[in-house]
DNA sequence: GCACTCTTCCAAAACGTTTCGGACGAATGC
DNA sequence: GCATTCGTCCGAAACGTTTTGGAAGAGTGC
């Protein structure tokens, strides 16, 4: 068996023509004839020729790879999210004929690191970089290199032109708040993470903006803050805020994913706190988890299957027409509402 | 900015040496004298330089990306545990400084189109394939080519040797009906896919061959069967099956998937069949939802991380020694006992 | 009949890498 | 002192594609 696969270089000889002609014929230039044309096209259909990729990129440049780095945290997905919006990033690429280059930085290395080899290696067209930091090195490398790239997050300090898109989760976690606000809750609680990612420094901003927009603010006390990954010290950040007396303790808790707002809620039943009772509960993801979760979870629909499909398209029309000819995207979340949220304990709500 | 990737040529310059005494010394050749070997591998790692995949491939064949093909359905991701499997394949491959090359399948095109279309574009050393049928015909494409590649499933026909690892879903699902029976259960049910999905065939066969051992059978309108992804024709199925009389309805049910089991569950409630009392749910897969949902669900884990090491690790074997240096595994899956199944309804159990 | 354009085709170069087959001294064996 | 081997290095070819800069022939205008 093993069939050789034809190259431009067969097919020509087949047909009694030159390699440029067939190359032009199926890319369609006009100064091949049309008889000649449909000649070499249906040679090529019925011999199965597909071009090959490294001799087409090492010509003209394009891989045909879009890359993703995602990094791997205790040998586990990270949010199970991420699979969604790869699948999303995955369909659009699909329909303009390209791939995506998945590449996994494991622990010994930095993400950086991985990114820079990829970039280095010219194995793709253009980036997608997932996951920002507030002051992501990973865009001043890209940036300074001119790859192509769409962030799906923010950063804050890079000035130099650059696309991303990105969840309004300053708009969000207001929204939670002013819902929670008008169900008359007063004492307010966060779970969120201590590392520098973006989306936490907005969500929190959005929270605390809404809070202080009704006079009122988040103790420093109320936060439990956890490196991801780390389930002890989020346990022990969640425990301090529980555990505080009941007079004292938020009535209501925003949670930065549903992951945490998850782990919230179990450590409210060990301690008999009930949700929404004596304690509302919001998340953020809309993990199909959520909606299994008793009582069902409030969270916020990212509509991240969506993202992946924009932010390919969008790092497609970059890498066609330069960084300077897309614009930037805020997305609306959606707010679902379920069961772990309510009227304050008290009942100085409606 | 836009530094420009040094490449062979100008390291090449820079040092006063020829590419070729560049390219030898990277690559450790022993025609290079140590201290030329040294000097050339402190000015690669100072200026950067990676050496570009295009151009590797195209002299050595290997492109350093091994491919996978997931197919779109209902644009969601197809099994929360793909995302877990391809990370795990990333990792693996991560290790041996290879990517994935991850092609989405839409539905317009068919899953074996766009295989064929990587696999002839050269732009891959290596094929995964994922959630094969019984009778797949990407196996007999990838066997008549002699592309190497693994399965993650198996196939009923092909006699040729292939290299493939699985679950062992029969003696899962055995497993699972012999505690089914020992608590007392005479009557099963399966929730199932019609789809010929070769893991459909074994858990079944693992089920059928458990109850022909105790004297029992799986009778035939016990069985709910529908299409993947098709959510009305699965309800109207399992509907069926929980609307027969409650002394010939089954007291045990086997699901496929952790999925089947849930929709499975919330149709009992609805109905106000208990489980477990009323009836026992087991499920597959263990999806992080599972244990989440009330009551828990008694599953089986199939390590789906590990497996995508594995494979991937089995893949790299193949393309460097060849399918017939490589065993393929069956990997037994764990019994992971919650809350969703129990004694039979009626106290024969003990 | 001549200069010109238009259509259709092609040879050759280039992209960056790896590797084959040497070349050139210096050291070795006799 | 001569042939041989060894240690280093290099030129050139090849992988498959795209593109530049023509060439050859037919048709057109005068």
């Amino acid at each position: 068996m093993e069939r050789r696969q034809p190259r431009l270089k067969e097919l020509s000889s087949e047909l009694g023509l030159s390699i440029t002609t067939v190359s032009r014929a199926l890319a369609g230039y006009s100064d091949v004839s049309p008889a000649t044309r449909e000649r070499v096209r249906e040679a090529a259909a019925r011999s199965g020729y597909v071009p090959n990729r490294a001799g087409r990129a090492l010509k003209s440049g394009q891989t045909g790879f879009v890359g993703l780095v995602v990094p791997v945290r205790d040998a586990q997905f990270i949010d199970a999210f991420l699979g969604e919006f790869v699948m999303g990033l995955g369909e659009a690429l699909a329909e303009a004929g390209r791939d995506l280059a998945l590449t996994t930085a494991t622990r010994r290395q930095d993400e950086l690191d991985v990114l820079a080899h990829v970039v280095n290696a010219g194995q793709v067209d253009g980036m997608v970089v997932s996951r920002t930091t507030c002051d992501d090195p990973r865009v001043r490398f890209l940036v300074d290199r001119g790859v192509p790239f769409v962030l799906h997050g923010r950063v804050l300090g890079e000035s130099r032109p650059h696309v991303w898109l990105d969840t309004d989760g300053e708009a969000a976690f207001a929204e939670a708040a002013r819902r929670l606000i008008a169900l008359g809750h007063r004492r307010f609680g966060l779970v969120t993470f201590s590392d520098p990612m973006t989306f936490v420094h907005y969500r929190r901003a959005g929270l605390e903006a809404a809070l202080r927009d009704a006079g009122l603010a988040l103790a420093p006390e109320a936060v439990a803050a956890a490196p991801r990954g780390d389930r002890e010290a989020l346990a022990a950040a969640i425990a301090r805020v529980l555990d505080m007396p009941a007079s004292q303790r938020p009535t209501a808790i925003l949670c930065m994913t549903d992951t945490l707002a998850i782990a919230l809620m179990e450590a409210a039943r060990e301690r008999s706190i009930a949700v929404p009772a004596d304690l509302s509960v919001i998340g953020f993801d809309n993990l199909p988890v959520s909606s299994f979760a008793r009582p069902g979870l409030t969270t916020f629909d990212a509509r991240i299957h969506e993202c992946g499909v924009d932010v390919a398209r969008m790092l497609l029309d970059v890498i066609a027409n330069g960084p300077a000819a897309v614009e930037p995207r805020l997305v609306a979340a959606d707010f679902i509402a379920r069961d772990s949220h309510g009227p304050a304990p008290g009942g100085r709500g409606p």
